[in-house]
DNA sequence: CTGAAAGCGCTAACAT
DNA sequence: ATGTTAGCGCTTTCAG
């Protein structure tokens, strides 16, 4: 059922030497001989074994990708992003959920290692000096992290900050809440580093709401801690988190953005479906997969570890002044 | 760097036989040669090379999975299933995007067969015929869409259809609208069908607004037409066309549910989130996943084709009398 | 320009 | 119980 190389060797009437040659189109093969050879190997179908090839090349055909959650939007479009870089290399990606643990991170990471050579790990959770040692021995590219010597793409969380409060304190809110997102999260980390160095005004307070995991219940959670705290407008860690809390504060009947502004971050595409539709801080998320994957595609990744910083740039859509 | 067979057969002094088989774990093997041979293995690191044990057994380590689109929360879902079921067979997915276009999907299915023996298709683009040649020598599970002597894994589009008008006729609702996908989905047709077998009480009628493409644009457009055929409840054909007519119609001031009620299909994650959080008809998506790489893995895809048709069940939230 | 031959790392008979 | 050996399908010297 199989065809292979030797099959279509012997159809053409040629070695398998000269059809490796003739499809690969390396070597010198005589323009005549090689037409036919691609004329059989079309005709019967043949399909490179890509084992085989990747067993005597060494390299693969693949390029693996370790995510903490494909349910959640943001990844979903950074794997998309990944996914056209790649296909433009000619290559697959093999994706692996690691539901968030980092237990099942260094197992996916190691079950990988002997599929592929090259991976892009997404907000990984396991510990620096691991990641470190990975990248001495195989192409890695960081999304959502900074590791010291390791390649990685990362949103610019501090401008997305700044940007999200100077336009809340400019509205004139003056007592702004924080929800912010895992404790075991890089970007949160970030992000709320950025948060503690920016200068506010002096009527202006910024309350510290608390840590939430991404669901439902913690969108309740923060917004009950809003509402206790007497903020008019809440920045959340992530859409996802925003749009929890949008939903609690209305099932509560305090009005958005009437009584309450939300800010959210990502500009995931349903913050863009609803109404009143989602204030947030738009990054550019299937560019970072891109580039996090061509980082990885030209080799750079290895050899000269860069760390890049896209931009991002708030979208102002329901957020209002205090009223 | 890469430790091989060989490596760990010298060290433990053993042949690179003993070793396969002391870590697969098949034949015979000394109990204590096993213990040592497993130890040397691990103090070197060894990670086995899944391009040569793929070349000798012809059996791979992956499946292949095709999607329309990996942005849409319906497939995030499915393909996280699939994961888990792999993951505990230890197997990998190599996850590709077709951006829901046929000639993609035919080059990502003709590339991905020389990479995996095995594939599930999500709503396949491609025609039948091609579907069906496929599988005649291929494992493959289709989902979202039927075809003869094909195995596949479909939510219950009718009953889910049946569901919905049963719960909005008994509200009351007597001009009910349906927002339609795209033309060339599986689904769509199929719950096209049940809409036209459902027997309506005689004040009752549907009113067909169209079909729609599943975009910010698409919802504009459905809520509008829905808007001016005046009915007082639309249908959706899944839970994202759902969210933009939602925000359309909060858009122009229309009221939801008191003025109009929406009933989404799929229940991705984001419809519990909102407040009003949305009417819809849950979909077992990452069981739909499970399912499908289930019958993937127990081989039975091939030699036994089974249709499953999994449960849905009317998550009945916002949804109202019309008043 | 083309063919012969040597493996890539592993598994699965087949011997011992 | 363990070792020896023959490939899996392909790429890549090395001869011719």
């Amino acid at each position: 059922m199989t065809v292979t190389l030797r099959e279509v060797a012997e159809v053409a009437g040629v070695s398998i030497a000269t059809v490796s040659r003739a499809l690969a189109d390396v070597g010198s093969v005589a323009a005549e001989t090689r037409q036919r050879v691609r004329r059989v190997a079309k005709t019967l179908g043949y399909q490179p074994n890509q084992a085989a090839r990747q067993l005597v090349t060494g390299r693969g055909q693949a390029i693996g990708l370790i995510i903490p959650d494909l349910q959640n939007p943001f990844y979903a479009s950074v794997a998309k992003g990944i996914q056209y870089r790649a296909r433009a290399a000619g290559l697959h990606a093999i994706i692996v959920d690691t539901d968030d643990n980092a237990d099942n991170e260094r197992f996916a990471i190691a079950q990988l290692l002997s599929v592929v050579d090259r991976l892009i790990l997404a907000s990984p959770r396991i510990g620096e000096g691991e990641i470190q040692q990975l990248a001495e021995h195989h192409s890695v590219v960081l999304i959502n992290r900074e590791v010291p010597a390791v390649s990685s793409v990362v949103g610019d969380n501090r401008s997305g900050i700044e940007q999200s409060l100077s336009h809340l304190t400019a509205l004139g809110h003056q007592a702004i809440g924080y929800a912010g997102g895992p404790k075991t999260s890089w970007s949160n980390t970030d992000r709320r580093t950025a948060l503690g160095t920016f200068d506010f005004p002096t009527s202006t307070h910024l309350i510290d709401l608390g840590s939430y995991r991404i669901s439902k219940a913690g969108g309740v959670a923060a917004a009950d801690a809003g509402i206790a705290a007497g903020v008019t407008a809440i920045m959340a860690f992530n859409d996802q988190l925003a749009l929890g809390i949008l939903g609690r504060l209305t099932e509560r009947g305090i009005r958005v953005p009437q009584d309450v502004s939300v800010v959210g971050f990502d500009d995931i595409p349903v913050a863009r479906l609803l109404a009143p539709s989602l204030t947030t801080v738009a990054v550019p998320m299937t560019r970072i997969g891109e580039t996090a994957a061509g980082l990885l595609i030209n080799g750079k990744a290895l050899s000269a570890p860069k760390s890049t910083v896209l931009d991002v740039e708030l979208q102002v859509r329901s957020s209002t002044a205090p009223q």
